[in-house]
Order: structure tokens, then C-alpha cells, then sequence
DNA sequence: ATAATTTCTTAACCTACATCAATGTGAAAG
DNA sequence: CTTTCACATTGATGTAGGTTAAGAAATTAT
């Protein structure tokens, strides 16, 4: 028997019966991803959340002039989803894409909505999971109107450490907004600042 | 008896019986408020989310250089909280005041949770109500990303026409993450624009 | 190993928006 | 009516970050 991330996850966070544990593990289904493969984009309805079990997402949005904007990262452990498209059956206007090699669990809207019916517990869960998404976003709009470039480069570092090693350099400054030349200006005044000091 | 809009907006937006509706009416206070008064300052527990029976409330945040970000404003029939902060009981990092004198309903979060597990018909609503919020503020971020402030303010008369009108243009400023200067200059452009049409 | 490709850096120049400062306008308050 | 105060405009100048372009460094493939 396999021990998934996902399980650890879902009997840590959730406080369900073992039994509906199972039962929502056997709704859903693991799907092997390649780099750089795609498993949304503009246009398509997004039919489910996405658990990575391993590897790295990516959802982003490309804008008028073809530039891509990063709006969150998915490494494992983490969900990855247009809620607004999942909940509200509406066409998606981002792509998620596999930026390593991944697996990861569909999880059906439908599943999640009938468990948070049926088992208090799976609803606290799912509200937290809402939240912590919002908190996530919140913060997000409040350091693009607030903080410089360089403000939200050191927060990224401080709260990825991982993927500031992990992922290239183009894809971090797509997430914070900036052009990777910036973003390379950036790195190099804070080296310089720390040499100095 | 009084016909909120309150009331209304529950009957017409939440598949419930009249009963729960009036248990959670029973449950709510009403405040008036007056203009520039504040509801929410950062380091406080945002302890309710507020519907806007009346008037305009707005969230928003102080920077560093003490200057101010709008996140959300909430006109009549609006919901507006800091919902990391009600739901998981931290300290709040945003303001929430009056910008005309208003009447808002207060919702106790326990209130929310209690109803959606006793009424799937709730449940539904509360989630559709999370779900609003999120592509809310999901929109924002991708604007902030991508667009221009000539793009974001086009976008911002066409979504809240009412608001352009009624908002001082030092908040739409805000919300829009540039400088009332800035602000006034890409108006006159566009008023030349359409003009010379 | 060596070539090929992807990623990163550096430099010169450009642009959108910020800042600072002065002036104008219109609504509320005396 | 006129004074005040909040709000809006306009102009001169500054700056963070964008754009373009070239080369260096690091991965990946052969």
C-alpha cells in the first residue's frame, strides 16, 4: 500500500472519520504529470482542485502583450485550483501547468461540497483551506500596492525559501510582477549590501 | 416592521427557510456609523463580518511611508470584513471605517459556522459568498499584474460606475494603487481622447 | 567532452508613474 | 455673502522598473 502525501495530508488536517478519509481517497484520482505539461488554460472549464503529491505547479495568466503573470506556485503538498472557475463552472482565464515532473490528485468539486455537507469536520477543514487562500491573496494585493520590487523579493525568500532555489529566476519575477533583469538588479544590490555590511 | 435590505438580500440569496433567516436576523446587531468613524484598526480581532445596510464602508491598510491602500470598498448591500482575521482570530493589519454615514448589520463569524452545518441551503450561500470574494480578489491581483493604471481605471468605471461618482477621487486613487495626481492626469487624457473622436 | 539550449547578468536607454509645489474649484460652515 | 477646507488640476522634475541587446554561465542533450 502506498503512503501518499495526500493521506498524510487529508488525516492530519482533517478532522474525519478514517472512513470518510477513504472514501474521499477513493474518489479521486492520481494523475502523473511531464514538465511543462498543461492541465488547464483560458477558455476550459477547471473541473478540479489539484493536490500535488509531488513536483511543482504553477498557475499563471498571460496578458495582452503576451507576458506571463505567475499567480501562485503549487509545490508538494499544496492545492491548486481556479476556485472561482471550479465553484462557479465558469471558463477559467489562467493555464496551470507542471513545471517539474509531478503527481497530483483531482479532487471533484462535487466530492467536496457533499462531504462538507454531510461531515462537519471536512467543512471545518475545507473553510480553513478557503481562508488560508484568502489570507494568501489579501497579502498578495496588499504588497503590490504597498511594498517596492526589492520589499517583496526579500518576503518571497523569507517565505519560499525552497523555490527561490528551486525555480528559475524568470518564473520568480513573473510572480512578483518585475522582469527577470530587474529581478537580477535586485539580487545583485542586496549581494552587494551584505558584502559591504 | 422594518424592510432592510438586509433582509432582502438574505430572502432573495440564501436558499433557506424563513425561520433560519429570522434566527440569524434575531442574531445580528445594526450600527450606525458615522462618516470617517472606524469599525476595525490594525492589531485588533475583526470579530464580525459587516453588511452594509447603508452608506459606504472601505478596507484598507497603512504602508511604511504612512501611506494608505484601499483593498475594498462595500456600498450598500455589500459584505466586508478582514476574513483571515475573523475566521482564524489574528490580529488584523487593516482598517474599516465609514466613508459616509451608514447603517451595517454585524455578524458574528460563530454565527456563520453554526448555520452552515445545520443548513446545507447555508452552507451553500456562505460558500458562494467566500467564492465572490475570492474571483474578487483574484481579479485584482491579475490586474495588478498586468494592466496599466489607464486599464485599471477604465475597468473600475465600468465595474463601479456608482462609486466614480460618488468616491472621492483620492480613494478611487488608492484602490487603484497610484497617486490622485497620477490619477487626474490619465482623466484629462482620456477626456482629450474622447473628445478628439 | 562538446554542443546546444536554457538561464542569468550587465549596460545603455526609455517610460509610466511618483514627488513636490503651486494654483484652482466647489461645497460646507460661519 | 465670504471664508474655509477638502478636493482636483497642472507643471517641473525624479525614479523604479521596463526594454533592448549582448554576452556569460549553467544545464541538458548528444
Amino acid at each position: 500500500m502506498h503512503n501518499f502525501r495526500f493521506t498524510t495530508f487529508l488525516t492530519s488536517n482533517i478532522s474525519s472519520s478514517e472512513n470518510e478519509i477513504d472514501y474521499l481517497l477513493s474518489r479521486c484520482k492520481i494523475k502523473k504529470v511531464k514538465k511543462g505539461e498543461i492541465l488547464l488554460r483560458p477558455g476550459e472549464e477547471c473541473k478540479h482542485s489539484f493536490f500535488v503529491e509531488s513536483g511543482l505547479l504553477r498557475q499563471f495568466a498571460i496578458d495582452d502583450k503576451g507576458k506571463e503573470h505567475i499567480i501562485q506556485f503549487a509545490p508538494e503538498n499544496w492545492f491548486i485550483a481556479d476556485r472561482s472557475s471550479v465553484y462557479f463552472g465558469e471558463p477559467s482565464v489562467y493555464f496551470i501547468q507542471a513545471l517539474e515532473e509531478s503527481k497530483v490528485f483531482l479532487i471533484e468539486e462535487q466530492l467536496f461540497l457533499q462531504l462538507s455537507e454531510s461531515d462537519p469536520g471536512f467543512l471545518k477543514s475545507n473553510l480553513r483551506l478557503l481562508h488560508n487562500h484568502i489570507r494568501h491573496l489579501q497579502k498578495r494585493i496588499k504588497q503590490l500596492l504597498s511594498d517596492s520590487a526589492e520589499e517583496r523579493y526579500l518576503d518571497f525568500i523569507k517565505i519560499y525559501p525552497d523555490l527561490t532555489l528551486r525555480v528559475p529566476q524568470v518564473y520568480i519575477a513573473s510572480y512578483l510582477g518585475i522582469t527577470p533583469e530587474s529581478l537580477s538588479r535586485i539580487r545583485s544590490e542586496l549581494a552587494g549590501k551584505n558584502f559591504t555590511k
